[in-house]
DNA sequence: AAAATTAGGTTGCGAATCGCTACTTACTCA
DNA sequence: TGAGTAAGTAGCGATTCGCAACCTAATTTT
């Protein structure tokens, strides 16, 4: 892991390689996942992940390092320690989704266990879609890979603004 | 790779591991992101992406056997192959935007080049969220897990309808 | 037609990573 | 004080990764 030297070149363009680089790793998404359920313990998460113990310690505290995750000692049972997102881990919640929304339509084929829904009315999210500034939904074939250099003023300020 | 044992459990569950199956190997969003940016052919992804000949055949026989990638012979030059994205490929977009979008704004800091615009207007695309059934934006406490079990039967229809 | 080139791999090998199990350290509870 | 639990760490074999060299088939050059 860690970025070697011809991707680096590459993470200087585009910010999917510096995201592959902490989110990557084999189990950093189910971590994440079970953090997103509320599992806030070392125990808690091995156990639902059966994953090894080295390993999960080694995750977490790269998950730490990379400001995913806090490690707060457990004030109650100071023998626990707990994990806990943070503002940036919570902000890979629609990339979590959607990649679940992706397994379920063309890899499970139905929806699966637990479904994340509205807390105000009970009904599930809608599916995650790529949309325009003015909120159309838009398909591959609406869309394009432009040079930002290409943009205008105005265009420009948008982005910066986002 | 491969789900191995108490993994599968959680996959008759949950559709993320079974996505992360197909997609959590390393350079897997990558050779995605090539693909969309238009690369075809294994040299151009080879030397764009500077990953070695070997593991690139095997991520890119590995993608068209989980149906993401289509390999046809290319008809001009039949000693090309042409490496295209499915519709399963396409379905993609959303985790891979979400997933860089988080990288600009978490890493990186600033948008990254190139810009995925709307043709239509040759503006940016706004940023991937969470969307209720009805259309509003939904942010981390606005949600919450639950099982399928408890959403009622017209509930369970919207599920299956989605 | 023979030689050189190019695309798309395959093979071998050393280095890094993964996963399993056992061990350690710190704290809690009876 | 002794048993038990939480969170790691250590050792070790099995995979996987990355680099470089080699291979084969189709095309282009001479």
């Amino acid at each position: 892991m860690g970025l070697r030297e011809p991707l680096a070149e590459i993470a200087a363009q585009c910010s999917l390689p510096k995201a592959l680089e902490a989110m990557g790793e084999r189990w950093a998404f189910l971590i994440l996942r079970a953090a997103f359920n509320g599992l806030q313990h070392f125990e808690e998460i091995q156990s639902s992940l059966g994953i090894a113990r080295n390993i999960l310690a080694n995750r977490l505290g790269r998950l730490v390092d990379d400001g995913i995750l806090d490690r707060v000692p457990c004030p109650l049972d100071r023998r626990k320690v707990e994990y806990r997102l943070t503002e940036k881990g919570i902000a890979l919640l629609p990339t979590m989704i959607a990649l679940r929304q992706w397994g379920e339509r063309w890899e499970t084929g139905c929806p699966s266990n637990p479904v994340l829904v509205d807390k105000r009315d009970g009904q599930p999210v809608s599916q995650i879609r790529v949309h325009a500034h003015d909120g159309r939904a838009l398909e591959w074939h609406d869309l394009a890979f432009r040079d930002r250099s290409e943009l205008g003023e105005a265009d420009a300020v948008a982005v910066a603004a986002e």
